[in-house]
DNA sequence: ACCCAAAGGTTCATTATGTGAACCAGTGGT
DNA sequence: ACCACTGGTTCACATAATGAACCTTTGGGT
């Protein structure tokens, strides 16, 4: 692994409940020797990536950050397109709605919208990355993904997550069959115990899949109808958000879509 | 120089005007190896900094930035706290504002708003970190900054910008101690012929300085009454800024202001 | 005031890791 | 068929990353 992704993978360790990570807490999550940390820490402190605490010497994310994200929402804008669209479903389904983009090897959530209307809520942490074995965004984007990069993915390590996450390559690959069948992918408790999601791919300007959208609900709300449900505010969100990040659904997947629900309607 | 850094300079080279860049314009800008700055750019894109376009194979800003830039604004808002703030400025005085924090040895614009009221505008690259020696907001920012940190940024090699910034460290010194006279920083030429900018200085929960709030005026509409006006408005957005940031002005830099401005109201 | 523990940070010999000249491959133009 | 240009890869070499041990600062606890 190069210098560069050790040094990145720190930025990866803060979330929503850890938004600032001293040094110490840095070398237990990386399991890297303290000095190599601490270098890291500081080269991307000078570039602005991180920002320290003048009192506590905690670390946190910069100002480059935003920088950055500012450059990019200005000439290619998915935050600002997708908030509106993801909060309407959000609120029509009545459960956590999110979109995540396909990053290297896993998942990185971009935009979650949480209606609030039950009182038992799915948690969902915008800092983790989500692997892509082990959860049904991830599914629903491998079964659309090159038969290089599906093996590329069942190669490797992976991980049980909650002792009911599918590790078996096979079963995996079943599953991505399902989904390229169905149109869309749903699983339950292999990345949360409590929680079943149902997920549907997102397409870029080829026609390659970029990401899914997907809705999580709590084990104990879940039902044949509830399911039937969501597939179809899944089947609408998944084109409208395709269509608005300017994408194009590839053949393969409009035909299957058409086969059971022939008339995707926008929910009032 | 460190790998990391090398890496993360690659980065500044996207702009609102340039979203995308290829691998020989990168050697070019970077002036590095083709096959390190390759390596560099597979590595950003392995961890989601970069994205590629899977036709012409340039890259652009990806997706790790937007799940960054969320965590951050979820338990520091900064932006979205900037955006009213920065846009009312900006329609009240009728010209480009802009606030930038420090990063490293430059600042790094986080947020401008451009009323637009005036057919010649100033020009604005939100993706290009400001020199701290040739500009209004750097000067600001030094102006309150700690001796060893000023030493270290004139002890370095000041790049003569538009052939009128000023590069004599001497001159800066006296420049500095001029602004924390004023507590504010005026600056024409410097960074581009045509503009004369305006800064104050914004402070965090320490009251240490943070980075500066600036306007910027096209010079063919400067004039004596103009730059009164402009400072009143400043001293306000530095007052409201700073105190929205969660940040205190050090008592050094409230006196000065309560010398001068006795009553800094905001303009309705 | 004193001590201790734990955190942040630094040093320097060792070696892994990054480097770049040269090379290959794909694409578009003439 | 050729050239010019792009993106990408290889491998001998040297620079830059590593980590055990060390120092410094901070914040309690007594």
């Amino acid at each position: 692994m190069g210098t560069i992704t050790k040094a990145l993978e720190l930025m990866n360790f803060f979330s929503r409940h850890k938004p600032e990570i001293g040094l110490t807490d840095f070398v237990r999550l990386a399991g890297r020797d303290k000095a190599t940390v601490h270098r890291h820490l500081t080269e991307l402190l000078e570039n602005g990536y991180l920002e320290q605490h003048p009192q506590t010497r905690a670390y946190r994310l910069g100002p480059a950050i935003l920088r950055l994200s500012g450059v990019r929402e200005a000439t290619h804008p998915v935050r600002s397109v997708l908030r509106p669209i993801v909060t309407q479903i959000a609120q029509s389904v009545g459960e956590l709605t999110h979109v995540s983009l396909l990053q290297g090897q896993t998942l990185s959530p971009v935009y979650h919208a949480d209606p609030q209307v039950h009182a038992t809520q799915v948690a969902f942490d915008e800092a983790e990355t989500l692997p892509l074995h082990a959860t049904a965004s991830g599914i629903a984007t491998l079964a659309y993904s090159d038969a290089s990069f599906v093996s590329e993915i069942l190669s490797q390590d992976l991980r049980d997550i909650t002792g009911q996450t599918i590790t078996d390559p096979q079963a995996i690959r079943d599953l991505l069959h399902q989904t390229r069948q169905n149109g869309f992918s749903a699983l339950g408790k292999a990345f949360d115990l409590e929680v079943t999601s149902v997920a549907a791919p997102l397409f870029g300007p080829e026609g390659n899949v970029i990401g899914a959208v997907s809705i999580a609900i709590p084990n104990l709300r879940e039902s044949p109808e509830k399911q039937t449900e969501i597939c179809q505010h899944l089947a609408h969100a998944q084109a409208w958000i395709t269509g608005s990040l300017g994408g194009v659904s590839p053949p393969m997947y409009r035909n299957i879509r058409s086969d059971h629900d022939p008339a995707p309607k926008r929910p009032t």
